[in-house]
Parts: C-alpha cells; sequence; structure tokens
DNA sequence: GTTGATAGCACAATCGATTGTGCAAATGAT
DNA sequence: ATCATTTGCACAATCGATTGTGCTATCAAC
C-alpha cells in the first residue's frame, strides 16, 4: 500500500510532467526515472549501470548495454547534485588563492585544474584578494558545497581556515604558506633564497661608495613566512661573504609596487646611488622598482645586479640582466595531491625546491661598456 | 499511517546516528532537522527562516531569532547540493577559458570570480587547454553540476559548446571569440589594432633600405577571429597611410613563442635587419620574438619600432619601446553578467574598447643616440 | 458565545541518484 | 522431480532543503 501510494503518486507527476513536456519543449533533463521507463527497467538498475556499478549488482550484459544505449540517445547526464547529496560528497576539489591575476598563482591553478580533472574531479577555484573576511566566507562557501577536499594557498591566517576544514571533517592542504591542522606543500623560500643571494653577491661590480657597495633585500615583510626565511637566507649568504648585513640594508616596504617605487627612490636617494647588489622580494614589488628605474640614466645598471624571488618571461629580457627565481607549482601541487591521497592529515613540511633562472639581456653591446 | 512511518523511521534514523556521535565525534554536518530538534520547531520553519525567506511565511520574530541563535550556535550551514536539487538550481556561476597561466585570461578570471561572489554565486573557473575534445566535457560536467549560467571564453568551438548549453536550457554568454547561439561580448580588436597600427606608423623610424622600411604584422592565423580583424584594421591603416601591404607583410606563424622564434629570424634575415614598424599579435609570440631580439645588438631597435597586442608591464619596461593594447576584462565580464541578468539570450555582438599602453623604456640616454 | 479571520506553524511530497534488501525465475545438483 | 543456489532485477528508504497545503489556536466583531 505504500509503495504502490508513492510510486502512483511519482509515476503521475512524471506523466502531468511529460505532458508539459510535449506542450512546451523539454522543460527538464533526463533522469534516471525517465532512462528507466524507456528501457522497461527500474531505476536502480539504471543508477548501477551509468554510474559504473553495474559490477557490483548483478546486471545482465544486455540489460546494461540496452541501458548505456538509450541513456546516450536520450542524452543523460548524471545530476551531480543529488548524487553528491546521496553520497555526502560532491567530486569537487577545491582552492583557494590570493588573485587569479598574478604569475605564480594561475600557475598554481593551471596545476591544480590540471590535476583534478585527471582524477575526475570538478576544480573550483575561488580568490580571497587576502581579505581574511572574504577567506573564511569561501571557505563557507565551498564547505556548504561540499567540496572534497581543499587547497588553501597563499591564506592571510591559514590556521583559521584549517580549523574551519577540521570541523567540517575537511581533508584539505596548505600551499605556500604552511599551517598547523594538516600538511603544508611550500617552496623552499630559504634555499632558492641562498642561490639568488649567491649569484648576485657573486655578480656585484665593485663599485667605489662604500654604502652602496653592500647588499640589499628589499619588499615584503618579515612578518611573513616566506619573506623572513628568505631574509634569513640573504642574511646567511652574506655573512658568509664576509658581509655583514645591517637592519639598513633590509627594506620592508611591502608588496605593492606603489610602496615599492617610493621606498626604492629613497633607499637610491640615500645610498646616492643603485645598490650595488638588489634582492627583490616578488614581481610585483619589481614592478614599483621598475617604476622608479625608468627615470634613470640607463648607465647607472652596470654598477648594480638586480635578482627578484619571482619569475616573469619579459622581466628577463629587461635591458640590464635581472636573475630570477621561479618556484615550482606543478610539483607544489603534485605533491600536495599526492599527501591528500595518502590520507595525510597531520600536520608536517614538504618543501619543493625552486628554479634558478637565468638573464636573457640583450647581447652585451655598447650599453655595458659604458659604466 | 503514510505520515507516521516516514516520521517514525526518519526519527530512528536520526536517533541512531545521534548515538553513533556521541560514540564516534561528529560524524556529520549540522542540518536543519537537528535545528528543528533543537529549536522545537518543524525543519520548514527552519528552513525558511534560515535560508531568509521567513517573511513569506507568517513565522513569528521570537521564532525567527530563536531558530538563527540555535544555528549559528550549533554551526548551521546549508547543504549547497540538497538546495540545488530541490530548486534545480546550484547557486554557481561557471566559466571555461582556455588556460589560467596567461594575462589575458587569469585577469577575465579575477573579475568573473570577483563579481560572481558580489552576486552571492560560487564562481566554477576551467581550463580547456585548448583541446575541443576537454572543452565538450567540461561544459558537459559544468552542466551536470547544474550551474546557473556559463561564461564561454576563447572557445576552439563556441557554436558546438553554445548547443550543448541550448539543450540543456543553460544561459550562456560567449566572450573574446564570439558564438551564434547566444549573447558575445568581445573586444573591439578592429579598433584596438587601428589605434596600434597607427602608432606604429607614426613612430615608425625612416630606414634608407626600401624593404625593410614597411611595416609587418606578425604571428597568429588569419583563420582566427581576432587575428583577422586585426589584419584587416592593419591593412586599413596602412592603406590609408599610402603603404600597400603584401601578403609577405602578414606573417602567420601560429602563436607559440618557438615558432615564432623561428619565423621572427627568417623575416629579419629576408629583410636584412628588423622591419621598421613589427605589429606583434600576442604576447605569446613576443615572447618567441624576445628569444630572438637578445642574440641581437642593441642598436638595431632604434631602427625599428614595436606594438604588441596584449599587455605585460614589464614588456613595457623593455629597452626599447613597445606599444601594448590591454584589452578590458573587467568590463568584457561586466557587460556579459549585466546581459545575462537582463535575460538576453539572442545572438548579438557587443565590442569593448581596450586600452593602448604607452611604453616605459628606460629615460633616453646613450643608447638612443646610437642609431 | 458563536462566527470569521488571521497568525503561526507542522506535515509530507518533492528534487534525482544511491544502495540495502527481498524475491521470483533460472539454473544446477542429486 | 525436488531442493538449493545463483542470477537478475525491483522496491523503497535515504541524503537535506524547499514549498504547497492544511490544521489549530487566538483574537475581534457582533
Amino acid at each position: 500500500m505504500l509503495q504502490a501510494k508513492r510510486a502512483t503518486s511519482r509515476t503521475i507527476g512524471r506523466r502531468v510532467k511529460k505532458i508539459v513536456e510535449i506542450m512546451s519543449g523539454p522543460t527538464r533533463k533526463t533522469t534516471i526515472y525517465d532512462i528507466a521507463r524507456l528501457s522497461g527497467s527500474s531505476p536502480s538498475t539504471v543508477s548501477s549501470v551509468l554510474s559504473g556499478n553495474s559490477g557490483k549488482r548483478r546486471i545482465k550484459e544486455s540489460t546494461v548495454e540496452a541501458i548505456q544505449k538509450i541513456a546516450a540517445e536520450a542524452g543523460y547526464s548524471t545530476n551531480m547534485q543529488a548524487r553528491g547529496l546521496r553520497q555526502a560528497r560532491s567530486g569537487m576539489a577545491g582552492m583557494i588563492i590570493p588573485l587569479h591575476d598574478n604569475r605564480f598563482f594561475s600557475s598554481l591553478s593551471q596545476s591544480f585544474d590540471t590535476m583534478a580533472r585527471e582524477r575526475g574531479l570538478c576544480p573550483v577555484i575561488a580568490s580571497t584578494l587576502r581579505n581574511p573576511k572574504e577567506e573564511a566566507r569561501i571557505v563557507e562557501t565551498l564547505i556548504s558545497y561540499a567540496v572534497d577536499s581543499l587547497f588553501i594557498a597563499g591564506a592571510t591566517d591559514p590556521d583559521a581556515l584549517g580549523q574551519m576544514c577540521t570541523a567540517a571533517r575537511l581533508p584539505h592542504v596548505f600551499i605556500d604558506l604552511p599551517g598547523k591542522t594538516a600538511p603544508s606543500v611550500v617552496t623552499n623560500n630559504f634555499h632558492g633564497a641562498e642561490l639568488l643571494t649567491r649569484k648576485i653577491l657573486g655578480e656585484m661590480p665593485v663599485v667605489a661608495n662604500l654604502t652602496r657597495a653592500r647588499p640589499h633585500f628589499f619588499g615584503g615583510s618579515a612578518a611573513d613566512y616566506a619573506t623572513a626565511l628568505r631574509i634569513k637566507a640573504f642574511k646567511t649568504v652574506a655573512k658568509a661573504s664576509g658581509f655583514k648585513i645591517g637592519d639598513d640594508q633590509i627594506i620592508q616596504c611591502g608588496y605593492s609596487p606603489r610602496g615599492a617605487t617610493t621606498a626604492i627612490a629613497e633607499l637610491c636617494e640615500r645610498l646616492g646611488g643603485l645598490p650595488a647588489g638588489l634582492f627583490v622580494n616578488s614581481l610585483t614589488v619589481f614592478e614599483g622598482v621598475m617604476s622608479y628605474f625608468v627615470t634613470l640614466p640607463p648607465t647607472v645598471f652596470s654598477q648594480s645586479i638586480i635578482g627578484c624571488f619571482d619569475y616573469d618571461p619579459f622581466a628577463a629580457f629587461l635591458q640590464f640582466p635581472v636573475y630570477m627565481v621561479r618556484q615550482n607549482s606543478n610539483q607544489l601541487v603534485a605533491k600536495a595531491y599526492e599527501l591528500l591521497e595518502t590520507g595525510a592529515s597531520a600536520r608536517m613540511l614538504t618543501e619543493i625546491e625552486p628554479d634558478l633562472i637565468e638573464p636573457r639581456t640583450l647581447h652585451k653591446g655598447p650599453l655595458s661598456e659604458l659604466g
């Protein structure tokens, strides 16, 4: 009786829809109930066939084929919301990044997207604009959508987000900036900065002015995990080469191009010229630095060597040589997936080596002789 | 009887879960049923309150507040799959792009993401790597997830995708490359190329060699919608300035940096030097061009003026002046949202003006006198 | 004190797929 | 021919939120 009533009610529902459909064109996507009707089998059979689980359920091969054929003809596609609701998972992989419009993070996005799709997952990437409130809102949203896992890249407050994930029992991994509630995969900032600093010191031109002869670290904020490590490496290498690094050689002017422009102008004024070696802490900072550099006569650049912890192909083509460090987004993401897939959920840190990129300055011509 | 049985069954289910929960920690997110139990009201009341629809349903203010309080304490968040299933919509906005790792498309992503979230939608951006099969698979996936709308940017086969959307009754808009099944929002390629060509012709140095004195268009393929328009504008402006453009002045070498490197080398060899004016059709092409340029003595650049239809801040800082055209991703996306929101679904074309960006070459120094 | 209206809420169906269970038919063993 | 398996499938509950409908107090009006 119970069954009869429900079945009837549903059947009537379908029938009405069918009529509507005939009258007003296809109003609804085809469902397993449609396929069941068309194939003369039950929704459960259709479901198991179309979800690829017919093996677990003893379905005749001929039935499987018939259902697949009909489904293909009817243009059936699974309603992922229904599946997700039932299975308490969504088939979506989530990632949050500070912004899309950035070489490093868009590169991370690309790796994340590609690898998600290789795994049959639907990638969902949202940007936070480094706004802590937005970060939390977005993580909430992704939890609401029941993403199966979350990559947290470059978060301003990794641990707050990690706790939300933990509360929601959402497997997660931190990228770029480490967190406490789960595994982290980050660039080996110390080693990358070591390589870059060595290059800078090795190529640093000899200048008469002793103040300018000292290498400088420029941009960012020592409060940041990554920047702190880079500064540490910078100091370590410099000390090993016999340079004593004073606080005046570490300029923390944040990450905005505008702030960097002002700060580099001040620095050069103070030194009476460019520092002989300049470690620039990010591309955005370097962009600001360039805004100042274009006001200088080109001759001054032969008295300075510049390195940037970040990569842009055109920055490597500038008039003066720029050494760059490129983070390895593919390996960062691959390792993060690997950790998730092995079920790692405890705090741990994996470091990925970045690459030092050589400058691609114009062939040495008259310019280099001007210094 | 019917009701009684279902209610009882559900209640028993809850009770069992409750026990499990007590024994093994929180296994499940809190639902409206939990809030209903805790607040002593019914799931329907809870639902209407928490979805912000209490206005439509005559709920006492005190009840509303009580439910909200309890929900907040319990850390309730809506299960979007359940809501989506019931409402036949998901609250997600979809976009496909060829790749994330590109200045223009990542900029589109940023605009799309920000504006989606302003509207309370969850952005889902997937990349196709310009693979037609992948494109179709991804659109299928997004349809399966019931995205409420789809932005199709830079598709290789816009109409195939548009037809899938139409079949699924999915509102969509084409961006960057137009399609037939819905409105399209594209950059005004013709006008952008006109501006760039005029700049190039206006600044083109006078060179003795007559072959080199002619402007050249470099990169891409005339089969592409955008490139075809740019070439047309290039020819039109050139003709108006008294230049006759032959086929040998339009070099279609595709978009890969590598191909561009080879092609530009050939061209320069053929001309016996750089062309006096060079219209580069995209950043990737320009990257390839630069790989060749770095092998040349810097002196040659004073005999040539270069423009690039695309923008990169560091490319504007190169040693020689480069005029660039920057597409306006914000306006492209804003217009696309506007069209969707006004319910436009018929074929139509909206063009957005790009910006001409001036070079930020180093302050004129000795270099510019070398020519 | 009865009638009628309205406020305030509960009930149960519904979205579409999944999955534990049950049952008839086909098959095999004896 | 009988019983025991196994095959092949259908049934109905379930996931969590939404929503049309209907019931019961409460209150006002007369």
